[in-house]
DNA sequence: ACCTGAACACCGTTCAAGT
DNA sequence: ACCTGAACACCGTTCAAGT
């Protein structure tokens, strides 16, 4: 009884002919690009539907209202990011603490700079309708995957694992978040590539009890 | 040539009666009860008047548009948290590193914790159009205050001072609006007022370089 | 000096008609 | 099966008229 998308969230039909899955692509990237050029005020299902080449009619067809439409540019993007963290833990399981966490800020900072207008754009859009279902989604893989890397670490053993992968995760999104929001200056990128890997490592060291037997 | 606020979210008149300041009052007021239980899509300048007892036409003569509606309604809860951290950051001055520290995050957090429900609402507003300049004018206060405070730490010698501050205003910024923006259970909230400090500490005690000559 | 509320422009959404 | 675009309801904003 949780997780259920709300239906006036969900595509209206699957694409069924090439065609219309053109059509669909068409419509979810010119919503970007509209956000992008126009601005959010600016972002109206008519002028989206003008930049993909299609009427209104075309576009309602697909998505019942403009919200399940960024809805699914959101969702595109964030399980981009969720990839993206998943396949960092993978590589960096059974390494040193460190290893592991400057791995794993490193990745995040790059999926969401990798393209900081539209990651912005997505800010704004993630605000105007309720993405808590979504984010959830997206956060309980995050954690898991992080969980499952973290558990493995070569050197250490970190007690309270679901407490210390939160308190990673909601610094990690939120310090790039601020970043991104507040104009992401090369001087602000700067420090983020500097400090939050600092912040990271010495927030895990402090939550660690005992060394692992072996070499510590 | 950087902070003037556009004029198009400047309030369209002060008010010079009393009954006209009690309008404006009673508007903004009305606006986040609008908010919090009608929720942002219903949030119409005809709402809000009817709310606050007054026609449409009176609110537009206070408020240019709509946003100039919620930029003064966020205006006046930032205000609100600098001041807290202001004062914070004065009663910790030379203090030990880490008692400033957990000083902070606890008056940040408290801060924007008392009234959750408002809080939340307001990081939806915040979206809704551009908060650079005020976000960069409350940051800058708020970086302001932290500096100060830091630079008397009365253990150790914090160096970059500018850098670490950022860095601390972010994850402080961006963990709570996290936990905020996904519900703030209290389970959220416990390990907020756990790890939060825990990090902010670790962080710092890492940037540190030598400590202090007397007490060491 | 302050307030009212009908009127206007514009946006989200629909649906009868087309291919 | 897919597309069109005029039509409808509703919201932000204005302004002539009131007290």
């Amino acid at each position: 009884m949780a997780t259920a998308r709300p239906d006036t969230l969900q595509p209206r039909k699957q694409p069924r002919q090439a065609r219309s899955a053109v059509t669909v692509a068409a419509i979810l990237e010119a919503t970007i690009q509209v956000l992008l050029r126009d601005g959010a005020p600016q972002l109206t299902t008519t002028r989206v539907a003008a930049r993909a080449g299609v009427s209104v009619g075309t576009l309602y067809q697909y998505f019942p209202n403009k919200q399940a439409l960024l809805y699914a540019v959101l969702q595109q993007q964030l399980e981009a990011v969720a990839a993206t963290v998943e396949t960092a833990c993978r590589q960096h399981r059974g390494q040193p603490l460190a290893d592991m966490s400057d791995g794993l800020v490193n990745a995040y900072i790059d999926a969401k700079t990798t393209n900081i207008k539209a990651s912005r754009a997505l800010y704004l859009m993630a605000a105007e309708f309720d993405t808590a279902d979504l984010l959830g989604e997206i956060s309980r893989r995050i954690d898991r995957a992080m969980t499952a890397m973290l558990a493995t670490a070569s050197d250490v053993d970190l007690p309270r694992l679901p407490t210390v992968t939160f308190a990673l995760r909601a610094t990690l999104a939120g310090t790039v978040r601020v970043v991104l929001e507040r104009g992401a200056t090369p001087a602000m990128l700067k420090m983020l590539r500097s400090e939050l890997p600092a912040m990271c490592r010495a927030y895990l060291a402090a939550a660690t009890q005992r060394p692992r037997a072996a070499n510590a």
